[in-house]
DNA sequence: TGGCATCATTCAAATTTTTTGAAGGATTTT
DNA sequence: AAAATCCTTCAAAAAATTTGAATGATGCCA
């Protein structure tokens, strides 16, 4: 050997598992031995060798043939579970090495189909990748921070556009429709189209919190001086304008059926900033040395039919 | 090598996670060469040895110095979780060895103060044990049927004598005292006493279900041809009983406070089985062969103060 | 751009670890 | 009581790991 390390550490080898699990199941160490392929005194040895490692009797050899001691059954129950680890662990490192990457986070835009990127994460997953997925629920410029800022992989639903850089590439994903709605309760309800800048001021817009904890976000349509309330995304949103606690722009996709079922009320504004070109964006250190499940998710990006549904909420792909 | 295994599980071991890990921390082989007191040739070697068992490059080479791949990385990452695994494996089968055994469980009857066996259960916690405690809450017949069939290793609160046995041990554990209960709302709460048995018969009872499964359970203190609505413990009773669903006895401890509030009417009968004595049982192969656990437990239970709490429910130990 | 230090690798020799095979003592079965 | 196994011990054999020197490559510095 050659560190002298935790005594423990070089003697609880896997294949040691391996041997204790022999000598059990067979009943005793000279079948292991016949099992095995090996002379008994091999497994003598070996196991002392474990024995005097742990200080720990595994073996009872009071009787003709030795039978596990109640601590050697727990090491052989523990032990053939770390097995199933390692054995998962291997696994996982032949096919990282074939090129997939041990993780890939998505920064998702709030106003994303929250549906359709969990299908394609389904998708995904159908693979049997090695890829663990995280993804972050951004908005505003927070999707794009968490993209350049090294916390995310590849982020969809940038709004504004990114500076251009050599490490980072983007694609434009579609526009969005925002439509501008209120509960029919609400006081703006009743007003008269187009509604004027004057009159929104009167009343409480709903925001959502641009996601970059510090520094300056960036705010999306706000007149100065308007009553503000602010929440952490887009559904939270849907779900106070539909209290009538506020009013503002929404994606077309969520607020069509609630307008169809006379939930929302939409109105026609005097800023008529109703169409967002949309962009996803990805890092790319060195050019194709994508990983395959970054790869996969641009393969999936490239179709127009996925991205209609990032937008829009298609049922399914 | 002995045995033709799986090739992984005889490279994969845990000193070679330390080795990628101290080569990695210093930057180099060389450097971890140093670190550990050998020659550098040596980590190439059985680094090599890994790589091939795995079929996984671990390391990059093209520069001058070696640098973990993102396999290696992975690699790394998932092992230094496995040994953390391992000296627990390790800690534990030590502590095992010492005598304590890997589980133990305990059969309670519903009779049994809940939150006093808990109180113990985290006496025993704050040991800090190697032993896994597994309670089945029993009724009846059912917590004495745990014992025998193995499936416990100490049963608490056994109404009926055991057999005498030599592999089974018993001990009193005290008498619980039943008081007969009902709703105020309930018709019986008006009643002249002694209630008389005819009387009885009229008014659904509500019995806690032998926890036997299959087999000839016990039933107790019923009358023929009552009504009766089965619940699957006492504190389902108590609720039962609470709402005015049917009557019966019910452990004292537990209905004295809400006799005390009025949502319950004590009834005196004219059957008067008031006192059960129980016993606690647990299984011996050879004398004074008892795992640490389990003497711990029968230590708490020899205490006066123990076997009280847990038939009247004080509040600590 | 060239020189220098450092690095990883290779290979045969040295060393250490593991396995073998025979012998001995113990336990269970016939 | 004898026979058959079983586990262990011990020296020798085999296999593995480590060593040390040689080689070629890379990066740093002048």
């Amino acid at each position: 050997m050659l560190a002298p390390q935790n005594p423990v550490r070089n003697a609880l080898t896997p294949d040691v598992i391996g041997l204790i699990d022999t000598i059990h199941r067979t009943g005793s160490m000279a079948a292991a031995a016949r099992a095995l392929g090996v002379v008994p005194s091999a497994l003598t040895y070996r196991i002392r060798q474990v024995e005097d490692a742990l200080d720990v009797l595994l073996f009872d050899r009071s009787s003709r043939q030795a039978r596990l001691t109640v601590a050697g059954h727990e090491l052989l129950r523990e032990g053939n579970r770390l097995l199933l680890e390692l054995d998962a662990i291997a696994n996982r490192v032949k096919r990282v090495a074939t090129g997939w990457e041990p993780q890939l986070t998505l920064a998702v835009d709030s106003v994303i189909s929250r549906t359709t990127v969990l299908e394609l994460c389904e998708a995904f997953f159908a693979l049997n990748p090695p890829t663990r997925l995280k993804i972050r629920e951004e908005a505003l410029s927070g999707t794009l921070e968490a993209l350049t800022s090294g916390q995310a992989d590849l982020a969809i639903g940038v709004a504004v556009e990114p500076t251009p850089n050599l490490s980072m590439q983007s694609r434009p994903l579609g526009t969005i429709h925002f439509v501008y709605a209120v509960a029919p309760h609400h006081p703006l309800a009743q007003a008269a189209e187009p509604v004027p800048d004057a009159q929104l001021l009167l009343h409480r817009a709903v925001v959502v919190a641009d996601s970059v904890r510090q520094g300056n976000g960036v705010t999306s349509g706000l007149l100065g001086g308007q009553d503000v309330f602010t929440v952490p995304g887009m559904p939270e949103k849907l779900d106070a304008q539909l209290r009538g606690l506020g009013c503002g722009f929404l994606p077309e996709y969520l607020a069509r059926p609630h307008i169809d079922a006379g939930r929302l009320v939409e109105k026609q504004m005097q800023r008529a900033t109703r169409v967002v070109p949309m962009r996803y964006a990805w890092r790319c250190q060195a050019p194709s040395t994508e990983g395959r499940a970054l790869q996969w998710w641009l393969q999936q990006l490239g179709k127009p039919a996925t991205r209609k549904a990032l937008l829009e909420r298609a049922l399914s792909l």
